[in-house]
DNA sequence: TATCTCCTCTTACAGATGTCAGAGGTTATT
DNA sequence: AATAACCTCTGACATCTGTAAGAGGAGATA
């Protein structure tokens, strides 16, 4: 079925994409606007990450008046599921835990969440 | 201080300097042994990126009998920190609980992890 | 000593990335 | 109608990345 393999992603054009999930669709200015305030980068900037983020297969986008709106082609899940499973291998040989302890020590993560996460384990 | 803004290292890069701190200290050719079996790279690869992780700050070396012995030049805590949080902002808008969910969820984590999670956490 | 075997040092090179700018169309304003 | 305000479509371009190859030195071996 396509299990699709999509060039990965740059840094910068996974920003980008979590904000078209976040927002469901955007327009170039959309996304340009939810950027945070000391991500300093140019409308046309971000018009090419999401051309290239449709080249790569992760978006598409319909014309809506005179803007383009673009909308996720491929499930979160799956691109998540890919990039955290790269991201860990590369960082800590495939072993989450050392990731899941820095978040811990480093305050990240709270006592509720720790809760959270129990509840979700003990379901399955 | 030099607080050290170093680049950021790229993703065939960190799986190098990973293998660098799981050592502790390496040649090229031990970290061109250490890489997953999957991995298949040259050693003239793995070379330049040791290199390259040197130029960046990443590396220093010594030189021992003909080979150069690598080590790292900056605390692993550091760099860790940055990278993680560095990602987590990027996918996830800087929110670490959908890293811990997907964990969970995908088996990656289980039970005893969260409680030595809990552990952690009382301790502070 | 001639030759392998390891290593380093330098160089290469196509493709990916981060950041835009210019040309030119469409709609809203003067 | 002329102008401003937005947009898209193309093109740029210096770096960075991934992946190595070639030249040449030093120690081991035939």
């Amino acid at each position: 079925m396509g299990k699709g393999k999509l060039r990965a992603m740059s840094p910068a054009e996974t920003e980008i994409l979590r904000l078209v999930w976040q927002l469901g669709e955007a327009t170039v200015q959309q996304i340009h606007n939810a950027l945070p305030a000391n991500r300093n980068v140019a409308y046309k900037t971000v018009q090419t990450l999401l051309r290239r983020l449709e080249e790569k297969g992760y978006l598409k986008h319909i014309m809506e008046g005179k803007a383009h709106v673009f909308r996720p082609a491929v499930k979160r899940e799956a691109v998540v599921k890919r990039t955290v499973l790269d991201f860990v291998d590369r960082l800590f040989g495939g072993d989450p835990r050392p990731l899941m302890q820095f978040l811990a020590e480093d305050g990240r993560i709270d006592a509720k969440d720790i809760e959270e996460l129990r509840k979700l384990i003990d379901k399955s």
